[in-house]
DNA sequence: AACCCCCCCAACCGCACCACC
DNA sequence: CGGTGGTGCGGTTGGGGGGGT
């Protein structure tokens, strides 16, 4: 048995917004908020609406501080490197992205650049335009904010590092195959690749020797980071954008972030593969 | 001018998660 | 600890507008 619908549906108007109920929310939610309770809020402020309708409406319409359209190069290469790496959690991007909302987002990459990643159409970011930027600048994203969006990490069974459960979206890493596409500063050309079982990443330069690696949780926060822990990223995309990286002799591929912390070195992380949990790895700690 | 097609984006839907009881 | 209600999120849809013929 399915759970209760959250409204009334016969009793709510559906489709788009008149003038007259967008002036109604406004109204209300400028008086009384939202009194910690979308559902309420309709009835109360006499629209015959969805709460989650009214909330929808307000966060990505109404909402004071909202950006609407206008996407400058820069959006589209934050948009690009984050969907890259997180995948479509829109909220997330959204989140680096001040006044943008996550549908705005989602539309937007539906609409203009899922198409320009299309082979033989790139004009979104790929590995020689960004490559110009030193490495991968993201040092100006809220990088706190971004790992800790990502899922909770489970105990996996790798010795005593913790590996993040992926749902199966995980870059499907194997050991014992070795033949991908992975672009050390750019975009796969095409994400259907990532579904072979294979990897090999080429065109990393060399750096030292090891040192030990720090990895964080997303319930540490970056001042719990410890030793030994990977993190698979939920993602099912290869977006490498100026990442530079080396193989040593551990097993793990270390490819540097290139990022610069505002506040605290552990941003100059890298990333890695690790061959014994099958996992990609960001390491946060001293770049080797 | 009329028709058609395509694109954009606002909005809906369903599910997952979380807090509370 | 399980059930329930509210919220947040991502996928999808469909109406409307603009451009092309």
């Amino acid at each position: 048995m399915g759970r209760a619908p959250c409204c009334d549906k016969d009793n709510v108007k559906k489709g788009p917004w008149c003038p007259e109920e967008d002036a109604t929310l406004k109204e209300y939610l400028k008086k009384h908020g939202t009194g910690g309770n979308w559902i309420a809020l309709p009835r109360k402020a006499g629209l015959k609406r969805c709460g989650k309708s009214c909330r929808l409406r307000w966060l990505n319409y109404l909402r004071p501080d909202i950006k609407r359209g206008g996407f400058t190069e820069e959006d589209d290469k934050i948009i690009c490197t984050l969907y890259g790496s997180i995948g479509s959690r829109w909220s997330v991007i959204a989140s680096q992205l001040p006044g943008r909302t996550d549908n705005d987002i989602k539309n937007y990459w539906n609409t203009k650049l899922k198409k320009k990643l299309l082979p033989g159409n790139g004009s979104c970011p790929k590995s020689e335009d960004m490559s110009n930027e030193t490495t991968n600048d993201i040092s100006h994203l809220n990088l706190q904010q971004f790992w800790a969006s990502i899922p909770t990490a489970k105990t996996c069974d790798s010795g005593n590092s913790a590996c993040f459960d992926t749902n199966s979206n995980a870059l499907p890493y194997t050991s014992e195959s070795n033949v991908q596409n992975y672009d050390s500063k750019g975009l796969v050309p095409d994400p259907s690749q990532i579904i072979s079982r294979s990897l090999q990443v080429s065109g990393f330069h060399t750096s030292g020797s090891g040192s030990e690696n720090y990895s964080k949780t997303s319930s540490q926060g970056l001042s719990g980071l410890s030793t030994s822990s990977t993190l698979a990223l939920e993602n099912s995309y290869g977006l490498w954008s100026g990442i530079n990286g080396s193989v040593k002799e551990d097993g793990i591929m270390h490819m540097d972030f290139g990022c610069e912390s505002h506040d605290d070195e552990f941003l100059n992380g890298c990333l890695g593969f690790q061959e014994d949990t099958r996992e990609l790895a960001p390491y946060f700690g001293n770049s080797p």
